[in-house]
RNA sequence: GGACCGGUAGUUCAGUUUGGUUAGAACGCCGCCCUGUCACGGCGGAGGUCGCGAGUUCGAGUCUCGUCCGGUCCGCCA
């Protein structure tokens, strides 16, 4: 038996003619004397009827049960009056069987498949091949070969070249922890999974390639998060004799098109915010636009005062002070704002002081908090001026070192706008631009904001003089908090690139053994260039309204980065250790 | 490396606060009945290493310690 119609394809049109369709049994009704399936194939759902007319094939259907794989044929009617099924594409016909074929039998699933019971994350992936079957995740599958699709589509017809790069290749100075793949011809000697294909495109530049794009796989050996997979997907781009302008010009265009194409979404225009900018009105570089709450710098109103928790951040250079005014923030309950000091405190916040305005026009006395006894009348009516309170707000105060006001309030941004529900529209994109060059770490020492290969919008002299002062042509493209993708303009020429790896302590030797081929590479005639990647996974996940990275890859890794499925990662033979001239120690626990 | 939540029937969970007879429910599964259901219905039944290991106790799903697994987050990662 071979089919002839997809289930959703059995409508009206076809009352009275004999098809035949295939799929698995996604329930069955059986009433003794009748006995109903709905079958399910990969695009939608039938009922199909045996009676005891068709006196074997009914026999067989008794004996069917929940996924089997079946063939079955008959004749399509139009359904009795009462029992059309309005939830059904296919809910007005029905296929009364004259045949039946079992193709597979299934053993009784462990979980259920309909969208009315919950499963757990782990037996989900231990049987991912069932839980792919659930509708769920075959739309999100689908949307993402869609929107794929539609990136391609959109880069074929700007002129790009899709070229792959190795998976087998050299560590990249990039700062994740690389997974290494041992080499049998070179004892003692391992490959690394690319982090990125960042230098691989850029030395396609160097080849004349001018419009370059991949889908990437990426490997990074860190910890797992709700959106961090150990292998990932980056959209990688990559444009010589362009500027930062065209880079974002494009991909703003695409992904418009991509949202229209896919989700009939009008993403609409994409605004453009510095880095400075969003760090202090926001407190982190990929700002969620939907959520209306803004920080405010207060430091200079306090620099006199008395309370020492607002004083000393207000007269120290790396400390800010930053006021966030929730408006209605009344109905939040002390409560809350309880759990909201412990929250703050996992990002090294000390406290988070507040005030709760009940009436502006009393002036302190319409004021309400544990503080403000502590603060000369002067500054709180600075303060209620510059913040425009009104009554029923209220307002959150962060103070102390900038990284930990910023690392807090953020965050805290994000949960008040959840819990008041605040957000303002679906989706926000926007870019961020005018990233800085470097950024000092915790010893002190100069490290990229981008990485080392992002052109700085200075001279080399300025550079050398005053490296943190340094502003790159580097742009973030941001949708809703998340950072979708980012990129910049790339250092084409030698002796600038010297420079930074010289501002980055890493010697000529070890950049020559690290990358001297792109080094190389710009020495002979590479063109400037510019580019940018997207985190794809990300965006599907965006796409599909997903909390879960997971919820967007057929056959993910678990928090432990280990497939349930599979059971990877395995064992290996002492032979294949051996020929791989690597020695096991064993684990000692004392370590 | 750290913090927190969870692990009990095939699945999702209750029971753990306050240790005490035979560990429950729903769905699923099996059997019987049922000719118009569509998350069909009715009756009956089977199904448990309470993650694992020690300890406390007359007695542990319940308390203590350790350990493994899954998840969320910090660190890490762009």
């Amino acid at each position: 038996m071979k089919r002839t119609h997809k289930c959703n394809q059995v409508t009206s049109d076809l009352i009275g003619q004999e098809i035949s369709v295939s799929g698995w049994i996604h329930r069955r009704r059986d009433h003794g004397g009748v006995i109903f399936f709905d079958l399910r194939d990969d695009n939608g759902l039938v009922q199909v009827v045996y009676n005891p007319d068709s006196k074997d094939t009914f026999a067989l259907a008794e004996t069917c049960r929940n996924e089997y794989v079946i063939f079955s044929k008959g004749i399509v009617q139009a359904r009795p009056e009462g029992t059309v099924n309005d939830n059904l594409v296919t809910g007005k016909v029905e296929i009364v069987a004259s045949g039946l074929e079992i193709v597979n039998s299934s053993q009784p699933i462990p979980f259920q498949l309909d969208e009315y019971s919950s499963v757990g994350e782990e037996t989900r992936l231990k049987y991912r091949f069932l839980d792919l079957r659930r509708a769920e995740m075959q739309d999100n599958l689908r949307l993402r070969s869609k929107v794929s699709t539609s990136l391609r589509n959109y880069l074929n017809t700007q002129d790009f070249v899709e070229i792959e790069t190795p998976l087998l290749t050299k560590a990249t100075p990039e700062g994740a922890r690389d997974y290494l793949v041992p080499s049998r011809t070179f004892p003692g000697s391992f490959f690394a999974l690319p982090q990125s294909p960042q230098l691989f495109k850029q030395t396609l530049m160097a080849s004349g390639f001018e419009k370059y794009y991949q889908f990437a796989k990426c490997f990074r050996d860190e910890d797992l998060r709700a959106d961090r997979q150990p292998e990932f997907t980056q959209l990688d781009i990559e444009l010589s004799f362009v500027e930062s302008e065209d880079v974002i010009s494009l991909i703003t265009e695409m992904i418009q098109k991509v949202f229209k194409e896919t989700l009939s979404v009008d993403l609409g225009e994409f605004p453009r915010i510095t880095y400075k900018e969003s760090i202090e009105k926001y407190g982190v570089d990929k700002p969620d636009l939907r959520n209306p709450l803004k920080l405010l710098e207060v430091k200079n109103l306090f620099k006199e005062c008395d309370f020492k928790v607002f004083s000393e951040p207000a007269n120290d250079e790396d400390s800010r002070i930053a006021a966030m005014r929730v408006p209605n923030g009344k109905m939040l309950t002390r409560k809350q704002i309880d759990d909201y000091t412990d929250f703050v405190g996992n990002y090294g916040a000390k406290g988070l002081a507040y005030i709760r305005v009940e009436d502006p026009s009393k002036g302190k006395e319409g004021l309400q908090s544990p503080i403000i006894k502590f603060i000369e009348d002067s500054i709180i009516d600075s303060l209620l001026a510059v913040l425009e309170v009104q009554e029923g707000d209220i307002i959150f105060f962060g103070a102390g070192k900038r990284n930990i006001v910023n690392d807090s309030l953020a965050p805290l941004r994000d949960l008040i706008a959840h819990d008041l529900d605040l957000l303002t529209c679906e989706w926000a994109p926007c870019w961020v631009i005018d990233f800085p060059m470097f950024e000092k770490n915790k010893s002190g020492e100069l490290t990229p904001l981008h990485h080392p290969f992002t052109s700085p919008n200075c001279s080399i002299d300025e550079l050398k003089e005053s490296p943190l002062d340094a502003v790159t042509d580097a742009y973030d493209v941001v949708l809703n908090g998340t950072e979708l993708g980012g990129g910049s303009v790339r250092i084409h020429d030698t002796k600038m690139q010297n420079t930074v790896l010289n501002l980055l302590n890493i010697d000529d030797k070890e950049a020559d053994e690290k990358f001297g081929f792109l080094i190389s590479a710009l020495q002979h005639g590479c063109p400037p260039h510019a580019g940018l990647a997207i985190g794809f996974d990300r965006l599907i996940m965006l796409m599909t309204g997903s909390d879960s990275i997971r919820d967007v890859i057929a056959f993910p890794k678990t928090q432990t980065a280990s497939c349930l499925l599979t059971d990877a990662p395995g064992q290996a033979a002492q032979d294949q250790l051996e020929e791989l001239h690597i020695r096991f120690q064993g684990l000692d626990k004392e370590e």
